[in-house]
Order: structure tokens, then sequence, then C-alpha cells
DNA sequence: GCCGATCTGGCAATCGGTTGCCAATCGTTG
DNA sequence: CAACGATTGGCAACCGATTGCCAGATCGGC
């Protein structure tokens, strides 16, 4: 039993290659149990006697014995795994969700599985269905897939939505009525008239979210609003949309996200427009940036870290759940508006013309 | 046989659970084959006559057959999952960093599993073992381990780095040496006679290799510089580091990361000292947001994307290579300078005193 | 038409755990 | 001290694929 590693021995000549794991097997012959019972020592440690637990995860400890997740995953059904899909890993939105979304997860003890759509329901779709039996469940983050689809993917998953809602799929989402309401409010006591949305991607729930709040709260204080665009949700976005929006003649425009807000300030003092003197310009999402850009950007700011944890917590729910019970369905968490500088009295307004 | 699900049928009334899944037994049976074809129709064709695959294929498909990953890795000891690990999530450095790599895994098949490590590296080790049977090899991101450590590691796992150096160990490094003495000499000849470096992470490599060019760069051109610090490399630690730096009367600042330039800014911004007027500031890593700052940064820029899409191709290259032959052990790609507003003219230097 | 080489597909073992079932053991009680 | 129930641990089947080995079929050459 001294001799071990002859032959192709793997430390020796070749490249280091991975050593052969160490099994369930291997603890139960150098504890003098059965497998079983190193098993049981773990999943269901009240099935066994404390001494001989104790002592099986002794010597599993002393053997460096780490549990093969494939193996578990096989007859359990369960992986431990959970996917989650955004449509762009580099739109600094996303980050704090996948940030909660993943704090979430390895407290409970689940690996998470990051995958990015690039905006695209095929590649969404496509996703879910190569993982499909690799995770338990999935988190789709402003999916960009129709209802339908969503309803079809659900038949086979567990999983739940990130600001999006469609019946009978759990979700969070973050809730910008009251707030777009408040940033309405807001321009039209700076003494703005006339507003414009710059639309984000179509297939984007929150997008038509935000334009159907925008004018609801626009007719309340009897302003005109138009809606421009889509244009794609990025920097590079801003250029078209600050020349649409110059030219629709409003005095304070309201972009998708704050990527595109970014875009279209940076458009505008291309142009020599000033921000917030001749235009003023506010955005979705307080991401990284929206404080330290010039101006700072007035946004409507979602508790995103939140709505990512909080949709890990629905998924665990779901799966942890024993059948018969039902999981509460959904979760929605306020916005709130951050005023800075990027929005201002409207020009052409008398002075004094409304107070701030 | 055409009596199927009776009794607790999952459709009927309770929730709707995951349906059972289709394998490879399911779809012999349909074509009229054995498992073992079927499996060989998708892993070895070859094996298979042309007619009997065709026909297989056509059946799996029309069953919706997708095979369980956990049942192939078991045997094979493959999961075609990769583990990628990076010390902060938030930091937009990593973004792109993760969707180079991201993309180039899945690109090949591969799974990408993303953890944070939260600068903490216990944490860092703790995940690797955790995920050690669950993934075929890591990526860790700039590591926070100690050398020793990462080679105990690397004895246990297939790992490749990414800025980071130990020997034995593969890396993709991002080489700031010319990139830094470029931004030396530039600060140089704008006047700045005294630089200041506002250090990060002392388990940082970077951090060590960022100041040891610094170093040497400003000797050869005879200016003095002082490095400062540990600050964390957030933004948040940018204002003790600004009031370090303003203190140190040196007249250039380089940061360590950009993250905490901007910070710098911010805090310079409070204190009433204009960038780059009193003061001149540059850091490395050319995020999003530093060129829309005000002032702009100037950084040095990592070509981080294709190194992230660099080390997978590392990591690939290490699990597909047959025995006995080497993969090349390292690439490094070069940085580059971008020079924008936030540095500029030392104060107190004669007008015209060297060109810019 | 016979023989051997080549193709093709099936059988069964295997990967590393989990878990239902059963038998042995133990302590308790009357 | 016998009988009984509770506790404990082992046996073996199973999860869904992969793969070595073998047998039957097919084909070509002579």
């Amino acid at each position: 039993m001294t001799e071990v590693n002859t032959g192709t021995s793997p430390g020796s000549a070749g490249r280091r290659r991975r050593p052969p794991a160490v099994t369930i097997h291997d603890v139960a012959r150098a504890a003098g149990v059965a497998a079983s019972t190193v098993s049981r020592s773990f999943s269901r440690p009240e099935r066994v006697n404390v001494r001989t637990r104790e002592h099986v995860r002794a010597v599993a400890e002393q053997l460096n014995y780490r549990p093969n997740p494939a193996a578990r995953a096989l007859p359990s059904g369960r992986t431990e795994t959970l996917g989650l899909l955004v449509p762009d890993i580099t739109n600094p939105f996303f980050f704090d969700l996948i940030r909660g979304a993943e704090r979430q997860a390895s407290a409970a003890g689940y690996t998470l599985v990051l995958s990015d759509t690039e905006e695209s329901p095929s590649k969404e779709a496509r996703t879910v269905e190569q993982l499909q039996r690799a995770v338990d469940g999935f988190v789709l983050a402003s999916s960009r897939l129709s209802a339908g689809r969503i309803r079809e993917l659900a038949a086979d998953n567990i999983l739940v939505l990130i600001n999006r809602r469609v019946a009978g799929v759990p979700s969070a989402v973050a809730d910008n009525t009251d707030s777009t309401r408040q940033l309405v409010e807001h321009l039209a006591s700076l003494g703005h008239r006339r507003l414009a949305y710059l639309g984000g991607p179509r297939p984007s729930w929150s997008n038509a979210q935000r334009w159907e709040a925008l004018q609801t709260a626009a007719q309340e204080k009897e302003l005109t609003s138009v809606r421009l665009g889509p244009y794609p949700p990025f920097l590079a976005g801003g250029a078209a949309a600050a020349d649409a929006a110059i030219g629709s003649g409003a005095t304070a425009v309201i972009a998708f996200n704050s990527l595109l807000a970014i875009g279209v300030l940076r458009r505008c003092a291309e142009r020599g427009k000033r921000v917030p003197e001749d235009i003023s310009i506010a955005g979705y999402d307080d991401i990284f940036g929206a404080d330290f850009c010039s101006p700072p950007l007035t946004t409507v700011a979602s508790p995103i870290q939140d709505v990512g944890r909080a949709a890990v917590d629905l998924l665990l729910g779901q799966l942890t759940t024993h059948l018969g019970r039902r999981e509460p369905h959904g979760v929605t968490l306020p916005c709130y508006l951050r005023i800075r500088d990027s929005t201002g009295r409207a020009p052409g307004g008398e002075p004094g013309d409304r107070a701030v």
C-alpha cells in the first residue's frame, strides 16, 4: 500500500493534471463504514449516530473530501445552481443587480451562472434551453422575450422575472410610476411644457411602463409629450436621440435609461447646447457615472440590488416550497427621484416663472 | 402503455412543476435503437451509420431531448463549465473582462460561473475549493491570493491568472510598463517634478507592477515620486487619497485605478482644487465613466476585454491539450495612454515652460 | 460461394453520490 | 428475562449518460 502513482505519475514528468478525486467510498473505507453512512452524515445528519457522524466528518475533513456536484445532481435532480440572464453585461445598471443576485444565491449555497443575451430575444431563449438541465431555475432580468415565449419557457422551467410582468410568472419589479410622476412634476414646476421621451428597446417592458407613466403624468399636468426612437440603450445611441430631441422642440427630455441620457449629454456638449440652460435632461436607472457626469444627471433611481436579491429569494422560494403551498407571486419595489443638475428652469420662461 | 401520469398528474391540479426530463432512453425507445446508439449519435457520430444517426437525431429533435449535463459530467469528469473569480463585480473595470470571458467561453460551448470574491483572499480560496468539482478550470482575475496559495490551488486545479504572474501558472496580463513610462513622460513634459502614487490593495500584483514602473520611469526623468496609501480601490477611497495627495506637495498624482482617480477628482472639486490647473490627476484602467467625468480623466487603458478572452483561450487550451504537448504559458497585451483633460501644465511653471 | 476485414449496434459496467428498505442492535419496560 | 419499539447502519437499486468489448451483419476479393 505504500507504492502509489507508479507509471504515469502525474507529479513527475508530464504536465500536472488534476489529481484523482477523493470519493465518498474513500472516506467510507478510511472511516470503516459504508458509503451510505458517509452520504447520510452530510445530507441527513439526524439519521446517523452523533459519534459515527463526527468520526466520518473528521475523516472526510482529513482526506479533504469534496462532494462531486454532478454525482449529487444526478439522483436528486437538483444542481444547486441558478441561471441569471441579462441583456447587456456591460450596462452598469446590471452591475448591482448581478451583485445582489450573486450574494443572495451564494448565501443560500447556490452557484450562479451568468449569461449575456446581448439584447437578443433568440439568444435569450436558446440560452434558457441550453442551460435548462444545468440549473434549478432562472432569473430573467429585463427579458426581451415575448410574453407568450416566456410562458412557454415557464412551463418547462422554474423562472422569475425582473422588471417584467407576465401573468402566472413570479417577478420582482422596480415600479417607476410614482417616481415618473414626481419627475414630471419636477419638470412642470420648472416651467417645462413640452417633454420628449427617448425610447429604448421595443421588447423592453420597462420602456413601455415608463412611457405609459410619463404620458399619464404629463396629461395630468397638461404638458405635451412626444415619444421618439427607439434608440439603442447605449451611450452611442445618444447622438441620434439628442438630435431628434433638439429637433422636436421639447425643452426637457427624458431618456429610457441613463446610458442613453449620458450619451445625449455628450452630444449636447458637442453641439453647444447648454444643459440645463437650453435643455433639461433626465434618465432612468441611477447608474454608476450618473452622479459625476457633467452636469450630474437627474434620474429615477431603482433599488436594483434589492430587486436582484428579491428575485433570487422568489426563485429559491419556488424551489424549496413543498408542493401545495403557494408563494407570493411578485414583489414591487419603489423607485425614487434624484434631482441633480441636468434639469433646470425651462428656457424662455419669465424669470421667477414658477418656484423651484 | 397508454396510461400515463395517473394519480398525481403534474399538469392537473397542483402548481406547475418541471415536467419529467426526456432521457436518452426515451429517445432510444422511440427510435427503436439502444441507448448507446443514441449517445453515440451525438458524441461520436462517426461510430453510427448515417441513416441510423439521422433517424435518431430526428426523433430526439421531435421529443425535444436535451442531454443532462450532470449525467454527462459523471463518467467523463468534464462539466464544460469554467469558473471566473473577480475581486469586485461592481467595478466597471471587470465588466469588459467578464464580457470577453463570457463570449469566448460560450463560443466554445462552455458555461461560465461567475463569483465575486469581494477583495477577500480567504473568500477567493474558499470559492475555488467549493467550485472545484463543479468546473473544469478557473480564471482568477486580479487574484488577491499569495503566490504560495495560488500554487497550492494550481496543484489541484487547472487555472489561469489575469493580471498576475506566478511561476508555473499560465496567465494573461496587461503590461503597464511602457504606458506608465509614457504617462510619466507626458507629465514631465508638462513641467511636473513631483509625483504621488495613490496605492491600491496590497495583495494586488498590478498595484506593485504599477508602482515599480512608475518609480523607474520617474528616476529616468529625474522626477521625485512618493507612494501613498494603500486606499480602497473604490470611489469612496478617493477622499482620503486626495487629501493625502494634496498634502504631499505633488503636482501630479497617479491613482491605482480609475475608480480611485474619479473619487479624487470629486474630492478636489469639493475642496476647490482645480484640475488640472492646481493639480493633475491620472489613473489606470480606462473604465466606463473615465471619459465623461469632469474633467475627463487621463488614463492608462488596458485592452481588458481581450485579456479576458485570452485567459479563457489559455484555459481551454489547457483543458483540451492532449497530454505531452505544452501550451504557451502566458500572453501579455500592451496598454496604451489616453490623454484627456485631467492632466495639464504644472502650476508655478513659467508659461511656455515646456512644450505640450 | 467462402473467408476475412470492416461496420454497426447492443450489452453491461461505470462514474459518485442518494435513498428505500431491511436487519441488527440497543435500551426499555413489564 | 422476554418482548417490543426505536435507533442505526448496510445493501443495493437508481439517476442519465459514456464507452470498452463483443457479436452479427455487410461487403469485397478471390
